[in-house]
DNA sequence: CACCTTTTCATACTTTCGGGTGAAGGATTT
DNA sequence: AAATCCTTCACCCGAAAGTATGAAAAGGTG
């Protein structure tokens, strides 16, 4: 099961790099062509006002500076989402990810949900919904059921991944 | 003693940054030297063969892009190592919300995090890192302490929030 | 090398969680 | 009225999580 998540999302995130690979090449493109663009009209104010050639190198090297400078934060920034083992590969499940059927949550077990999820214990959520603490371990454990999970931390990531919750 | 471990590591983790944010001025100058020192090996050029003047700007061009680019990825490393895993998380936390003195997981205790969010017990995690229970403990009660919580799951809302993870 | 941080691990103890089972009162539907 | 679901609560037991304390090895820094 756990081999199957993994696979799945790497492919879809590779499917994602792909995209995002050819953003770039498009998005470099009309750079550059945005830079001849510059440069060609700077070389028409250099004719035209006879800009002297050294300021006119320094303008063209500080504009492709930055250019590259952008770029590579660009790429840089890109490489480093791509490489990382743990974000990526869970922000590529939630996309894809199979709904378990008609599962509904009552409206306390959406509230008890919600309290597991703000970081509460079982008897924080209890006082605070004036039941006692066995109520509260029924609602979880129902919650668990319907998730099909087994922690209140598997509960949160799965009804975030749902969008029960956030 | 927790309090000071923390204070200590915030020191440090400055007086790095500072030395790096030093280090990376005097390499980028370095650069810029050299940079020139090519522009002026090519006027040379220029001058002495008469190479076209479209070439002598598109090889300026490409070396100014090349070295921007270079720079750009640098400091997109710099910064990632610096503070976050995650690209956005580091520039979302600088923006929104406020995050409790400079707190700094170390990379295990990050990691570490990421598999209690993603909803793994601690045995689990231990297994897929191959260290002990205990070391999984010690790490989870350390990244408590440092997020000020008593729980995994107050673990996760809080570095939720600090946009520490997703 | 000394110092510090990080990462690792251990032992022992307490608290919280989770699983199983059962049940009672209320609301809704059939 | 019977069936069903929701909400409430109880008890017990085992597993997981958390607390406290200590320590040792590895890596980087002055």
């Amino acid at each position: 099961m756990e081999l199957t998540k993994n696979t799945k999302s790497i492919n879809s995130s590779t499917d994602q790099n792909k995209k995002e690979f050819y953003k770039y090449v498009i998005f470099m493109g009309l750079l550059l062509a945005l830079g001849i663009a510059a440069l060609k009209s700077l070389e028409y104010y250099y004719f035209a006002y006879r800009i002297s050639a050294d300021v006119y190198i320094g303008i063209i090297s500080v504009i492709f500076l930055g250019l590259g400078i952008y770029l590579g934060v660009r790429f840089g920034k890109r490489k480093k989402t791509t490489l990382q083992p743990d974000a990526p590969a869970e922000t590529a499940t939630v996309l894809p990810i199979a709904l378990p059927e008609g599962i509904e949550l009552s409206s306390r077990e959406r509230e008890v949900l919600n309290h597991i999820a703000m970081g509460h214990s079982n008897q924080e959520i209890a006082d605070m919904l004036f039941v006692s603490l066995n109520t509260i371990k029924s609602h979880t454990n129902n919650i668990y059921s319907k998730l099909n999970v087994k922690r209140r931390t598997q509960a949160i990531e799965t009804a975030r991944k749902l969008k029960i919750i956030q």
